[in-house]
DNA sequence: AGTGTCAGTATGTCTGACAAAGTGACAGTC
DNA sequence: GACTGTCACTTTGTCAGACATACTGACACT
């Protein structure tokens, strides 16, 4: 015989599951406070309580906001959140440096070309001053890091593809969190990198997509091969390479 | 001056900040039970209703799933959640079928790559099964949009890269729900996407990842093309093109 | 115009209580 | 001895009601 677990929906759920489709049709309008818990209580007909359990779900799942003060407004999930999700999974599934790397690998090739087509002049100059930066800071190695997480990101801003930024951040902050690990154990692999970074930076300015690409896919390589050598193993998972407070994040506005 | 908006921590969100942490630091272990909420409110110091909004919000976090009954067991957000939440944000966030085109794109070809490399027996076999199906109901318009997606999952799975499918997943489903505008407007290409995963089907058969990209690559352009044939503006928002039940999505177990 | 005051409202937290659902032990039946 | 029914015990879900705090908006005052 086939057989279902039983789930009950408990009161708070289906006031959570309720509230939240409301939202996603567009019956409570984004950017307006919701009902207050007294209302809510005679939507429902629950008590206050419940309601409120209720109402945490919808919190935690982003779709709602603190605003001023206490009361809560309807918001679009910020792709920040979904980003700490998605590191989160990542991180305790057990991904390894060599999954995580491949993708990013073709992500970072996309992101570099579609930059060059369309980038924006103020974004392109502080990929110009990342650059510069990088070089004058060439001998701190925790700056590098920062530098070259923030070169990355950059360059997937200019791309002007939001399903490439969402897609592409929360991989790039463990992969880049993780080179922490090469920069700090191979002074040379810096001046490859400057190189690198300076070619891509040069390509995307000029208009060469084709160029921005093929120098980024050898960057990436690159960064493989410099984690070899300072003896990461590749198949090891991610949180291996990372901090710990990378993974635990700061969970909104709130932490610290 | 300089300032920063104020927040002050609510109770309830301190209960759930410590407690979040304390998974993600492995201070509670994987598939066991949290404290019950007695001891929680001992371990805080503040009262039962406090604890279980806390909860509530770890609940919704993906850290914690109801087992058997009632208690919660700690346990690592699974890839589904996570990406239903990213489905929201380029939905609520209005990101175009070209944004996400572009970057699904770059992602089946790399999948299809991969899985020339590893692709395993049992999977492959279904994969050839979703190809002869799809062969069979050609004139069934419903049926091909469900095998299509399943088509382009299977390879996805096929590559053993988790990173890949977390990135890939969400914007699959949006895509491919998309899809349904082509497939119910054009029957002609129902035949040129048969032509296509054969191809692509046989050569991650045959070991053959090049060949398996190069197809993938015209499968997706032809994607496009039919969409575009069909009168779809790529530049608009992917919302016009899907249901609202794909953004709703059923919620983990919970669900009608 | 800018500032102090004040009532009104909504939220955050506490107190106390009870029902329902699971758990585990124990005894009874075949 | 294996299965089944019973029962006390634990934990969670929901209710009921209360109070303090913090924000809002209006009004009076200078």
């Amino acid at each position: 015989m086939k057989a279902q677990p039983i789930i009950v929906q408990t009161s708070y759920r289906e006031v959570f599951r309720q509230m939240e489709g409301a939202i996603l049709r567009g019956e409570l309008a984004m950017n307006e406070p919701i009902p207050t818990e007294a209302e809510l209580c005679d939507l429902f007909q629950v008590k206050r309580s419940t309601v409120r359990e209720g109402i945490r779900l919808l919190e935690q799942s982003g779709l709602v906001t603190r605003n001023r003060a206490r009361r809560l407004v309807v918001t679009a999930p910020d792709a920040g959140r979904s980003s700490q999700n998605i590191i989160r999974s990542v991180a305790l599934n057990g991904v390894t440096l060599e999954e995580l790397w491949r993708v990013e690998r073709e992500l970072e090739a996309l992101a570099s070309r579609l930059a060059s087509d369309v980038i924006a002049k103020p974004l392109l100059e502080r990929l110009q001053a990342n650059v510069a930066e990088t070089k004058e800071r060439r001998d701190d190695a925790k700056a590098i890091v920062r530098l070259d997480m923030e070169f990355h990101q950059l360059i997937a801003d200019a791309s002007a593809n939001r399903a490439l930024t969402m897609a592409r951040d929360p991989l790039g902050v463990l992969l880049y969190a993780s080179s922490d690990f090469v920069i700090t154990r191979l002074q040379q692999s810096t001046e490859r990198l400057i190189a690198a970074h300076q070619r891509i930076c040069d390509a995307i300015a000029a208009g060469e997509p084709d160029e921005a690409a093929t120098w980024m896919l050898k960057h990436m390589d690159d960064f493989k091969r410099g984690c070899i050598m300072a003896g990461a193993n590749f198949d090891d998972p991610i949180t291996d390479f990372v901090d710990a407070d990378v993974i635990v994040g700061l969970t909104e506005g709130a932490g610290r």
